[in-house]
DNA sequence: GCTAGTTTTTGACTATGAGTCGTAAACCCG
DNA sequence: CGGGTTTACGACTCATAGTCAAAAACTAGC
């Protein structure tokens, strides 16, 4: 989350193929290593991995085409990052909206996309916004998150009412001034869980009493 | 679905490592192939794989003690077939109740249940279902389908009238004699769709009004 | 042909979650 | 101390889902 808009660090490719093109952080597996060992490692080369606050396995890409220079599968992983942290990264690497993605290298605008829409599927049944972020924050700053995430309005209100009923998030006790100018102080919340957890948002179908 | 209950085929293995135990169909990938073309040649050894009515990615498995005898990387799919359907299967081969798996070979175990969650999960919130019924049922028969994949009862009247207000079903007009002993005839139904489609169930923080 | 038994369908009722809107509360600033 | 601003809260409405019971439509037996 930066600048209100939902954003992916990307690096700016110096050799062919797809020179000047940007590509997702990532690498090779090496031998005996995890997956997500794999993952954590080539991150922590752009990043401090410590400030990836989510990651979950996206999808395994296997077009033999994907790669001019020859056959090669990836397994992509969604990795979130809460609102507010700037970690360092080298100078060939930049953060891009998600909505407005330069040229991409291989496939890997497909699987930003891919990474868009799990999003917004787990922030809608899920507590992923935990993962977005800060660990507290006023209800007016966590709109802001969903809307930059899901793309659309949210209501502040509803928001609310949802998350907390859903026993998601909790208020903290504190009150913090408004940002700009005057105002009614907000309510500080925080989310109950730091791991992502299902809500079970509709019992679809299941019977009600036992 | 077999005998009420969701089954899964699995070939019983012949040598070591896991000798006797049983495993998911599937092989190595050949080159210059797609996962999903390698996924169905491999399966075509064991069943008519006309008869698969969906396919999708499971998850990536790259743990490097999977194999006893190396490190080696699996890419699960979760392939559903219809009830009625009884594709002839080799020898070596038998479903199984997924709620009574016998001894398994490699993370297979896990992966069945990654499958049966998955399968659960969209059975919800999407068209799923149209992969496990048969083209026409009537509202009882669908109930079964139901029942046994999601584990829990499920209402007759309930499951009509959601299915129904999402569009998912439709009468074709039809009826057809209940099965065992007189009752009124019940009504053949059919899914609107035979491609997965999300129902996008619960608006989740969306505005009504534009 | 009538009646009892079965199965499916239908509708009324209720519960719950979600969206809208207006108003009250709590602050800043001049 | 009043106007402007932001947040919080409550009343109302709407949509979806679960429960229940009664009606409908058939078979089978007498």
């Amino acid at each position: 989350m930066r600048d209100g808009a939902l954003q992916v660090l990307l690096w700016q490719r110096a050799r062919e193929p797809f020179r000047g093109a940007w590509a997702l952080p990532g690498g090779v597996l090496s031998p005996g290593e995890t997956l997500e060992e794999s993952i954590r490692r080539h991150l922590a080369a752009k990043v401090d991995v410590r400030e990836v606050s989510h990651l979950e396995q996206l999808a395994t890409y296997g077009e033999p085409t994907r790669d001019p220079r020859g056959w090669e599968l990836a397994t992509a992983y969604l990795g979130l990052v809460q609102l507010g942290l700037d970690p360092d990264v080298p100078a060939d690497t930049r953060w891009h909206p998600v909505d407005e993605l330069p040229p991409t290298a291989f496939d890997h605008g497909a699987i930003v996309l891919a990474g868009r829409k799990r999003l917004r599927g787990k922030l809608s049944y899920s507590n992923a916004g935990f993962a977005l972020a800060p660990p507290t924050f006023t209800l007016a700053e966590l709109r802001e998150v969903y809307v930059a995430a899901l793309g659309h309005d949210v209501s502040a209100t509803n928001l609310r009412r949802v998350l907390e009923r859903r026993a998601v998030i909790e208020p903290t006790g504190e009150r913090r001034p408004s940002g700009r100018a005057g105002g009614r102080p907000a309510e500080v919340f925080r989310f109950r869980d730091a791991q992502l957890a299902i809500t079970d948002p509709f019992a679809a179908l299941r019977p009600r009493r036992r």
